[in-house]
DNA sequence: TCTGAGTGCGTACGAACGTACACACTTCTC
DNA sequence: GAGAAGTGTGTACGTTCGTACGCACTCAGA
């Protein structure tokens, strides 16, 4: 009988597995990603991950996941929290000069994530829910219209913005952000 | 003496190996990218790459400096043939919404180039560069405050959109970069 | 206390990889 | 025609990888 069911001695271990598979691929891209250096980072046996995963696929796969719930619930929760159009802009700008979203390590997985969904469809689905989401957050704020130039901003400009010296000019940010809502409704 | 100079059989066998290198890196991402799968794809024997390149890291970052090159060109191209700056506009809608820059190919490549930059430092180079010299295309025609803005738009909305089921917008993306080419000078 | 089912891990193996290198081939000089 | 020098390639080697699997361990039920 189904009765005698022991518990696992660490329930967490899945999501430290996880978490440290991000900290790899953000270090050394998908196309060094190991599981003995997973393992390595989580400080897990090798035969732990066989043991809880279907592959090295599996792994990454659920570590994109894992990464895009987070992000989305943070996208949500500074959305939310806005009461009008203005308080929305100043979110999203925070969202693209922010300390939180467009970080080096977030934005490196997110570089390594568009790239890896192309070559895998269940990263893309997980990817396609996330923009999904992210744009029912923007449309409690903004016209159809105004939510597909500004998620493309928020996309855009950070992933450039990575790759210059300075910071980002906020003002400049925010004042695009407020030109665009404006004009497309 | 070096007078008993022997020409190559073949000039353009390393542009032909490059080419391969991006088609395979397109098609299975720079974690599928593989000494034997570059040469089965160029057509040549395996030896030939160790001949021509310094293992593979080499290859993969003069391929990737091919890409910018060739897409630094167009995008130059596109710019500088626009008289004033409505042109100017509808030349930028036509790099976002184009067949020639926004095909998933380019885009798929881009995202493995800006992937991989982060954990290669030649090739983070030639990104920057990439970068600066589409940024002095903009410059012609628009200030630089609006450049910024407009690079994000370029870079982010093709990237979204090819995630989406339907095509972009035409319309919608050329109101959206001349109200940030009109409110940002 | 004994048993058995489920948990978890150390190790080993076949496959695929990057790279080196001995060797054929071609063309120029004398 | 003989030798030299550079071009290009087939093959083989050492390494590292993903994954399988036998075995130790733990505890619920009898």
């Amino acid at each position: 009988m189904g009765g005698a069911r022991r518990v696992a001695n660490d329930p967490l271990r899945k999501q430290r597995i996880l978490d440290a598979t991000l900290t790899v691929i953000a270090e050394h891209g998908v196309h060094g990603t190991t599981h003995r250096r997973i393992a390595g980072e989580a400080g897990v046996p090798l035969g732990s991950l066989t043991y809880h995963f279907d592959g090295l696929g599996d792994i990454i796969e659920q570590a994109f996941a894992r990464m895009a719930r987070s992000m989305s619930e943070r996208y949500h929760a500074a959305l939310t929290a806005a009461p009008d159009q203005p308080a929305a802009c100043a979110a999203v700008t925070d969202l693209i000069c922010g300390e939180e979203y467009a970080t080096p390590r977030t934005l490196a997985l997110l570089h390594e994530m568009y790239a890896y969904a192309n070559h895998n469809s269940t990263v893309a689905e997980t990817l396609r829910q996330w923009l999904r989401r992210s744009r029912a957050s923007l449309a409690r704020h903004f016209s159809e219209r105004a939510c597909r130039a500004i998620d493309a901003l928020i996309e855009g400009w950070p992933m450039h913005q990575a790759w210059e010296r300075e910071p980002l000019d906020r003002d400049l940010v925010r004042e695009t952000v407020t030109a665009v809502a404006q004009r497309l409704g």
